[in-house]
DNA sequence: AAGCTCCTGCGAACAGGTCGCATATAGGTC
DNA sequence: GACCTATATGCGACCTGTTCGCAGGAGCTT
């Protein structure tokens, strides 16, 4: 599980250089930290947490620290590379922005389920048409009961 | 602000003995303290933090501990009298079980809509259909923009 | 190569919430 | 009413997730 994550192919390396780009445009600058942090967004799993975004970055360069971490994180999300979603009661969790989806959160048994934004696009309506408010499809956390864990508190209904 | 909010007329009483009822029959106490944390959950106005429902209570008993009150809330939400909800990034809010809804809460101002549950329903259906994922139609905060923020924004738009 | 910024590591601080412990108190029993 | 036991409480310590201030280091411009 730890090992494999990071830099397997070249795939992204173009993305993580636009990203890069466009940070420098802004007056940023590119460090190794941030080109790092860039690849193990894209290259890894959706929905890392700070801490496991940090651990990713430390197998190629183990002095990076948590707060920067943070802080490259809060830079990217401000460029509009990244956002952060908080899903249930533990730490943010942080992807792609392009990829834009809703999330299920299970309460049970803490799985994550992404939606499509399309699913939302009702309620989305309707808010905009009864009280003006635009919805952001990237911020949703939708908590509720997965498949699995509805199935087995309906098994065991009437206990409580 | 801080005064005229507790114990007005008498109305809630009873819905208050009504839930120190149910408490005593799980084998509960009934202390002073639930008694004043309940009477300001109905009293208040909805959407109390902790620590606003614990400065609530000191205005009548100044002795109970923050961390009673946090006590309190979780066994009152094991009993289906109140749920919480998470508001952005802030501390979470409670209300009662009974006035259940969803929430837009603005990222902007940080203003908060209360939507009620049938704004929700086709996007449950959806997730039930789709993904057999029941969601909880208590737990909901959907970020965006209100009506005025968006506005606003629209005002401003093609600066950022 | 110098210099001006910006970035980083580091630890301290912060916010929200939880926990363990000794003491107090509710409420059943005699 | 006194007694007893389980439950609640106050209190402080702790924990997690995140932010901040600072001094030193590294990118980019010239």
């Amino acid at each position: 599980m730890a090992a494999g994550r990071y830099p397997a192919g070249m795939g992204e390396s173009d993305q993580v250089e636009d990203a890069l780009a466009l940070l420098r445009s802004q007056g940023g600058r590119v460090t190794s930290s941030r080109r790092l942090l860039l690849r193990c967004l894209f290259d890894g799993r959706e929905h890392s947490t700070a801490e496991e975004l940090a651990a990713a970055v430390r197998q190629l360069a183990p002095d990076v620290h948590l707060s920067t971490i943070y802080r490259n994180l809060e830079e990217l999300e401000r460029l509009g590379v990244v956002v952060h979603a908080h899903l249930g009661h533990g730490p943010a969790t942080y992807h792609l922005a392009s990829e834009t989806h809703g999330h299920l959160v299970c309460t049970t048994c803490g799985s994550t389920v992404e939606a499509p934004a399309t699913m939302f696009a009702s309620l989305a309506r309707a808010a905009r048409h009864r009280y003006g408010f635009e919805t952001d499809p990237r911020h949703f956390a939708v908590l509720g009961r997965c498949a699995e864990c509805a199935r087995q508190a309906g098994t065991a209904a009437g206990r409580r």
